[in-house]
This record gives structure tokens, sequence and C-alpha cells, in this order.
DNA sequence: GCAACTGTGTTGATTAATGAACAGTCGCAG
DNA sequence: CTGCGACTGTTCATTAATCAACACAGTTGC
């Protein structure tokens, strides 16, 4: 698969390169395909040929950003179960770190309700095949704790994010372990 | 003129933004265009639509370079004689310290004897257009006085140049000031 | 109301960039 | 010497990007 015309990878970095500054900016509904086409530097007809409309644009963005995530969050796993190590959890602080500028776009922004709820749908089902449910989980209702952390660790990055990484993200990975040890999410 | 198409224009600055780089690493000798091609991300046929081959791209960067030198140093003079002001002066150092890159390169390396000539060439030219003889000057000969300050400037630039500009632009423009003066090449 | 704007999504003819060949030159190690 | 690898300069059919045009939908302001 890296046989694609130059082509249409430098148009389509060029073109995502230029959304993520213009979102930087402003808030999506004011974004235009005429200013990413202008930024980006190629004529408007060329983006037609790569996306349906901006939202088309957006949601495949967003579907990169997070196969990026699951790619870094799984980084350890393997052919093993892909329940956490300490430093998968790293990687994946450092990941939101590098990637700050989006995630921050993308919670921000008041044009965007859907993408929390996306980003918290993906940590419930990470989470489900993650969670073993023995020991001090017995006679709990799985679901419940799936529910329950997934929303405990969206919130955390939320918060993360929001306040612009107030602890480095080492910490924010020992703090995480700390908790996940707490609830039985790694061995 | 601003109806060129799109695509020529980004190959070119692709082309040329690879080169600079790679002069920054290497010497002229030893980049090819294969490397150049590479690192510019275009298909080694696309260099030769717009280049004969490495010194003719050497050429026009040059060429360009020195476009963008006279119309800084000419940005004052107008419509009126080209007989520089301070401020144009100021201008010039200015931009051979925004553009220190490509001239230390040029003039560092061992493989660009011709750069240096050239330069100096465009010197006398541009002096021998201003020099006036009158006052203190009679008497002299003036093509001898024009290779005199060609030299001597150019040696100038040269020696800020390649000692990574001791001296601050503004510095360096007074210093030239004063020594014009004294030899009467402005008003 | 409706005229002037601004942005959309699509069209078709044209042109540049692509990848994959090719034969040729050059330096160099076996 | 001789084969070998690296680079050159050029070719060709194919494909992507371009520009200019289009009809259309919403907004704004007179």
């Amino acid at each position: 698969m890296g046989s694609v015309d130059r082509r249409i990878l430098k148009t389509r970095e060029a073109i995502k390169k230029a959304f993520f500054e213009l979102m930087a900016q402003k808030d999506f509904e004011s974004i235009t395909v005429q200013l990413i086409s202008e930024r980006a530097n190629l004529n408007r007809g060329t983006f037609y040929l790569h996306y349906l409309d901006k939202f088309d644009l957006l949601d495949k963005c967003i579907e990169e950003q997070f196969n990026e995530l699951l790619r870094v969050c799984a980084a350890q796993g393997h052919d093993q179960t892909h329940v956490p190590t300490f430093e998968s959890l790293l990687s994946t602080t450092e990941y939101f770190e590098e990637h700050f500028l989006f995630y921050s776009c993308m919670l921000n922004s008041k044009g965007m309700p859907s993408f929390r709820d996306r980003m918290h749908q993906l940590m419930v089902e990470g989470i489900r095949d993650q969670l073993n449910m023995d020991d001090i989980n017995k006679g709990l209702n799985k679901e419940i704790l799936v529910q329950f952390m997934a929303s405990a660790i969206v919130g955390i990055v939320e918060w993360w994010i929001y306040n612009k990484m107030p602890v480095p993200a080492s910490e924010l990975a020992r703090e995480l372990w700390a908790l996940l040890e707490r609830n039985q999410i790694h061995k």
C-alpha cells in the first residue's frame, strides 16, 4: 500500500495541514472549503476530488487520528492481549502531548459536540475488551464498570488537554496507572 | 505575470527548498539530482522539466537571489536616481542577515569560486551607475574608484558573512555609511 | 422584493507530474 | 580488464491537478 500516487498524498497532506491551521484560528462552522483550498494552495475543485465536503474532511481527520491513537495504545500488546502496560500508558499520554493541538481544537470547539462522544465510545470499546472481572470485581456488573472507567479516563484526558497539560505526561501516566491498578484493568 | 500554473510554482519551490537544505549539509559537487528530487518529494523526471541539470538550478537560484538583492537595494530610489540613502543601506544589510544561510553556503563552499566573482561584478555595475565624480573625486580615474569601492564592499560583506555576523546589521550599515560618505558615493 | 455577495458542488478541456522504462557515462573493487 | 553500482538525461502512456465556467442556495442590505 505504499503505491499511492505522490500527488494524491501531497494534496491530502496539504489539505489536512491547512484545515488544522484554520481550526487553530477559528471555529469549524466559519471555515469554508474556499478558505481551506486557498491556504493549501490548490484549486477548490481539487478538494472535491478527495472529500465530499468539509464535514467529510473532518470525519476522515478524526478517523485517522483515532487509528493513530489505537496504534499507539496497542503498540505493546502485539500478538498478546491488549492489556495495557505502564509503558503503553506512557506512550499514550505522550501521544496526547504530541497531538495536543488537534485534541485541543476538537475538545474546545463548541462546534464539535460529537467529538467527545466518539472518543468516549472508542474508550468504552477499548476497555470492554480489556477488563478482567476477577478478584475484587466479582459481584459487580461489568458494563457498569466499563462505563464508569471510560467516563473517568476520557474526563481526565479532557481535563488535561483543556487545562493545557498542567502536569507532565509522565506524571499523568503514573497517576492513571495507579487508578487502573486499583480497578483491575491491568494484570 | 501572476498567471503561472500553480503546479509549476509549487514544484520549483520544492526543488529550491530541497536544494538549499542540501547545500547547508554537503558541498555542491556531492549533491545529485536524485537527492534533490527525493528530498523535494517528486519524480526525478519532473526535475528535468524545469532545469537542465544541477548547475542550471544553481545558476537560476543565484540569479533569483541577485534580483531580490537589487530590488532591496533600489527599494528607495524609485523614480529618483539609485543613489543610496542610509535607509536603503540598512535594508540591504538586513537583507543579508535574513538570507544568511544562502550567502553563507555560497561564499563558504569551495565548489563555488564563481559566486564571489558574480557578486563582485554585480557590485561594480551598481557602483558605476551611482558614483558621482564631483568635489573631492575630481582628478581621480572613475573606473579605478569603482573597482576600489566594489572590492571593498564585497570584502566587507564576505567578512561579515564568513564570521557569522559578528556585529548587528544596523552597526554594519552605520559603518558602511561612514565609509561611503568619505568616498562620495551618496549625496 | 430583489439585487449583490458569498459559498457550494460539478463540469470539461488542458497541462503538469508521475512511474517505469531506457541507453549512456563514470568510478571503482575484484 | 571487467562487471557492478550509482547517477544521468530522455522517452512514453497514464493520471492527477488546474482553471474557468456553470447553475444553484443562503445572506445581507437597500
